[in-house]
DNA sequence: TATATTTACATAAGCACTTATATAATTACT
DNA sequence: AGTAATTATATAAGTGCTTATGTAAATATA
């Protein structure tokens, strides 16, 4: 028995509210299976916020259709989950200016994928003709309520956030810069010679017939890695990062079987440099079978400690 | 620029919730407009209590699918209102019968012709193919936003409201009796002549060549009235009342004009019987044309002081 | 038969909105 | 130029839901 279904068009407001209801609550579960912290009810203002670059108050309440306390609110929000910054107009000092912090860039970036898993969810479920308004809800609703909407959300959502290794693209040239620049400023320092090679990709590490990979999410790189030739089938294992929001998702490991399996086809032997402070990048490489050698003393890197080579 | 529409089935949950909410204060809107003091959000639970005669909270909670204190506070909301009824169940002190209260019933009797109306204007605007839901949804919303979904629903309540003057029919029998001896009660006392006549309408006005006319709504007799014959072509009028939570809809003005109608039609002359106390009365018959004329002594009834006829 | 569990309903607090109103800063008007 | 009107945003209080929890009565269990 229910009672709002089987009073149909009579009770359309209650229908829609109560489909809005399972609808937020099936997203938020999304959400949080993903470890996205995010709220459904903030997203029309977050993706406008994002889309505008720079917007106001008053903008958004024009965009939401929604009342202006609800934007308001909905700012406040977004300000304390740090997603978004806000500063008096210099020109109107009642205005407020609105754009997204780098939390909320990052955050933008990262929930992509989720976001175009959701998308295509809802579009399998909806996207299809029906005789009247109350027959898509009573469609939509079937899905929701026996959970295989969220079921395909997840799904959906697993495959675009999959990790594809790529050749070397030159869309990715910057992210190749930027992510390796990223995590020796962390642990080292980057040296001129750093931003000489990382720069120009070509010329010291493709053209000498060495090969670059990135670990891509879609069209954005999450992680890269690169073989360097060091003579007929000797290449060193080098350059390899990660992005830092993108840690637990084992793209290290996959960029390193990449590698692996490369090498073998390639009949390539493969050594690495390294330094013993990276306990965690040692650990993963003794696990893909490297083992450690003596590191020569006119050794390339002044950062390294430790070089290993592919026990084959 | 409307964020939350170009977002189309990405914003699913907040678009439901939009509908909704425009949804129920278009609706909210044509129950002021018809003098309805009720809540669209109430209409669900009260429904259901109406349509099961006598329930439970836990009863209310199965069917209408929403949380536990949801049914309570919407209880309470219908109790303040007087339209329910509720009593600790005897064989089971926890539970709580929920019956509606006579003014419940009699405002479900007021509001059906209102929520027919409504729901026919829904029909009409979502019952048609759509290839998608947010189709669907984009064309309800449009017609939401441009107030042509409020004022259809306004005429087709008109149209439901509407009163049709009906020759007498057994099914309003019991009607002609009710609405008689209501007024009668109210400014008087009931005869057991009264009784007699107003239980007998065929012996005692139709079969000796008199007419029995309802103000009907839909299947509803809101007002009814009688021309009875006294001589070839003399007629009482008589037996006139109108439902007391029908007042203001010219009821009795309808009726009226009906029998001056058919009265000249068949070229009745026309008088009445009255009492100066019931001076809305008087000045409805004044208007119409009936003018005071001497009581003969030997006058049928007790409670009339005053006698009228038609000045034609 | 006494205690534990379940059931029916109520209460409290929170959330995402709403309307009504306040508070500044800017613009219009005479 | 000084006051009034308008605009941009904030605050307060209310609404209809939610989840979490409380309370009393009925039922199960030992």
């Amino acid at each position: 028995m229910d009672t709002i279904k089987s009073l149909g068009e009579l009770s359309m407001g209650s229908r829609l509210k109560r489909l809005s209801d399972m609808c937020m609550k099936n997203i938020q579960i999304a959400y949080n299976k993903h470890h996205i912290d995010f709220d459904p009810y903030l997203f029309p203002a977050f993706h406008n916020i994002a889309n505008l670059g720079s917007t106001t108050n008053a903008e958004l309440f024009e965009s939401l259709k929604t009342s202006q306390p609800a934007v308001t609110q909905t700012i406040n929000k977004l300000l304390k989950k740090g997603l978004i910054e806000s500063a008096t107009d210099v020109t109107d000092k009642r205005k407020k200016t609105i754009v997204l912090s780098e939390k909320g860039k990052e955050f933008h970036r990262k929930a992509r994928p989720v976001w175009r898993g959701m998308e295509r969810a809802v579009k399998k479920f909806t996207q299809h003709p029906a005789n009247s308004l109350i027959e898509h809800l009573n469609n939509f609703e079937v899905v929701l309520q026996s959970g295989e909407f969220l079921k395909t959300v997840n799904e959906y959502i697993d495959v675009e956030m999959q990790i594809k290794i790529t050749e070397y693209q030159e869309a990715f040239k910057q992210d190749f810069y930027d992510l390796n620049t990223e995590w020796l400023e962390t642990f080292f320092y980057v040296e001129d010679f750093d931003r000489e090679v990382l720069s120009k990709p070509h010329k010291y590490i493709l053209e000498p017939g060495g090969h670059i990979f990135f670990a891509a999410e879609g069209n954005r790189a999450l992680g890269t890695v690169a073989l360097m030739k060091a003579s007929e089938n000797k290449y060193e294992l080098t350059k390899m990062a990660v992005h830092t929001d993108a840690r637990g998702r084992k793209i290290g490991q996959q960029l390193m079987q990449h590698c692996l399996d490369f090498a073998k086809e390639h009949n390539y032997e493969l050594f690495l440099y390294s330094n013993t402070l990276l306990e965690n990048a040692i650990h993963i490489y003794r696990k893909y079978g490297f083992v450690e050698i003596p590191v020569e003393p006119d050794c390339p890197y002044v950062r390294s400690n430790i070089k290993m080579e592919l026990r084959r």
